[in-house]
DNA sequence: CGTCCCTTGTGAAACGTTTTATTACCCTAT
DNA sequence: ATAGGGTAATAAAACGTTTCACAAGGGACG
């Protein structure tokens, strides 16, 4: 019961019981070394003694930490919580601890976290790095030995791995699935175009325009968005432009939200007014009216994926840099039906 | 550029320089003992240098890690994960490092990781305790003087502060609210029980209830439910039921959403056809249709709030156990409109 | 009986900081 | 010239582990 005392240390035990610190040592972290019954002794009395292991200490000798540092851009991003869920149930079941810093796309905050994680002698590192992230940066971090591995978003030149969904193809394939259903002006709103996700899911827009023969110049792309506010921004600017898209390929599902209830406030009916599709399949989005039309891109499996190759690389294999893609999967509901009688208004309550 | 050698150490410096160890060690940190020309040569060459700062050594020397250890039942949920944002905010910009754990109500996971963190010597934790945590638990941590704050849910005789909505009040609102639109039959759906606010919201609905000359045990009480999917699968009973509800007060947002979207697959039009209501006030529920009528229970502000008890603790000041309850505000929207002519059915599509 | 190996156990040197007590030095006032 | 006082710098002892090299004992085998 808490002794107001100084805590127990290998010494103690072994003094206590006539033994060394090493054998102490050794006998906790069972190691063939000691004998069968030496060991329990060790243990048992540990254990009722309350001791404390302390890892400084471990560390400071080891060089490791068994902590991993993780940064996403803002795990308040349901997306990235589920990535971040499939990576801490791999992570933890090994017995690391994580290490957690919120970047916001802040290259300077990202930053001084990577430094205080080296400083903490991470055993790796698992970056969604910021936007503007410099190659370079995440390159000195593998070259001092530490495992780097990046998620969402792709990084040439830094040297790590990274596992991401299929972005390019994810969102080729939904816009595919608006121009099959006629619709023949089709905006694109939202998304980084510095960042991998952001780049990659304009690309399959374009060429899936391209593919139907409709020229991506002159539909509409409105980037930068990411959440739902500046979704409805986006919406306000679309509907007021002078040739009004029948459909609307959002970045995210946050942003699909963000267009969809603005699009209700201006008196269009989201789904037969306005097709509207999403990205991420987030949790209960499908259970909406109208049910969200979008891209299941397998977070969860991302950030276990991440996780594995983490561990691989502390185990000291060598891992390849060439990570296949995520692939993602459609989900047809409601939101993108075909083009209703052009923007029909609706009279709300 | 990345030599492959051993990490700078201050000794390296201290040679190269002509000083003492422990000047480096003084000039870096700042300390008036050393001259300020010096600093100023410390500084500039271990800047030049690539020097990496070893916290395992420093928090060997000096028992502590400035690292603080986060405990929550689900950063996944967006009412956490806003919590936690006002928490990392006030603690990064004390140069803290957040450890972090997804206990997900499992005992055992929130014991693994709280002596985890205790290993590695953290100098503080914030709990949102699993549900059936023993108030010893935690008592036996704070006798060890590592300061704990609990969030969002309170456990007597713990011996730790708590910063947490008035859960009680919010709900008793909220209700009274419904009461006073004229509904007469009000369930309430989701909430452990074995949580405090999971009690005490329920407490606040019978209160009110009871005040309003209604009968709870005359009412529906369907506890447990805490998620969306959960949600559905109360409305469902609800409106199974012998005398089904005009209005539900839901435990939190997600459940409110499930109760709502289950509804509409039911043929009813939530908000005329039965009143919903939800609690958390998460982001972009009111701009959803119907815009949800719910409390917001200032999640960021409790998070910031916890981080400053928990920072004014470890500077050695005692704070009181009885932390003013944030109050909540009610946002009256249109989920929960007067009762409309008993249930009415309306055709989907 | 001597040699060798195997099993257990140990002493002591790291690991890279922080901090206390002490020294070295210079300036000023007597 | 000497004492006194302030400023800068330092030596060395922690902090609690891990691990390397070695020692002691005990069979087995020649």
């Amino acid at each position: 019961m808490g002794n107001g005392n100084r805590r127990l240390k290998l010494e103690d035990i072994a003094r206590t019981l006539g033994v060394s610190t090493a054998t102490v040592s050794l006998a906790l972290r069972d190691s063939p070394a000691v004998a069968e019954k030496t060991r329990l002794r060790v243990k048992e009395y540990a254990d009722k003694a309350g001791y404390i292991y302390d890892r400084s200490a471990a560390s400071l000798r080891t060089s490791q930490s068994n902590m991993i540092g993780v940064a996403v851009h803002d795990i308040m991003n349901p997306y990235f919580a589920e990535v971040f869920h499939g990576l801490e149930e791999a992570l933890v079941e090994k017995g690391k601890t994580i290490l957690i810093c919120n970047h916001k796309d802040d290259l300077q905050r990202q930053q001084r976290f990577i430094d205080t994680m080296l400083q903490h002698r991470v055993d790796g590192l698992i970056i969604c790095p910021s936007i503007g992230t410099k190659p370079n940066n995440i390159k000195r971090i593998v070259s001092q030995g530490i495992p780097v591995t990046l998620v969402c978003r792709d990084l040439a030149g830094s040297g790590a791995p990274c596992v991401r969904g299929d972005d390019y193809n994810g969102s080729y394939q939904i816009t595919k699935h608006l121009i099959e259903q006629g619709h023949k002006r089709i905006a694109m709103v939202g998304g980084r175009r510095g960042s991998s996700s952001g780049k990659d899911r304009n690309s399959g827009w374009r060429q899936a325009l391209l593919d139907a023969g409709l020229n991506p110049d002159e539909q509409i792309d409105i980037p930068e968005a990411m959440t739902q506010k500046e979704g409805q921004g986006a919406a306000f600017e679309l509907v007021h432009s002078k040739q009004p898209p029948t459909a609307v390929m959002c970045f995210n599902d946050l942003v699909a939200l963000g267009v969809m209830s603005a699009a209700r406030r201006l008196g269009i009916q989201p789904g037969p007014g306005l097709a509207v599709t999403g990205y991420d399949d987030m949790e209960g989005v499908g259970n909406r009216s109208p049910a969200l039309t979008t891209v299941s891109n397998g977070a969860t499996e991302i950030g276990e994926l991440a996780a594995q190759l983490m561990l691989r690389q502390l185990k000291g294999k060598p891992v390849s840099l060439d990570v296949p893609l995520v692939q993602p999967v459609l989900r047809i509901r409601e939101s993108a039906p075909p083009p209703g009688k052009t923007l029909k208004a609706f009279s709300p309550a």
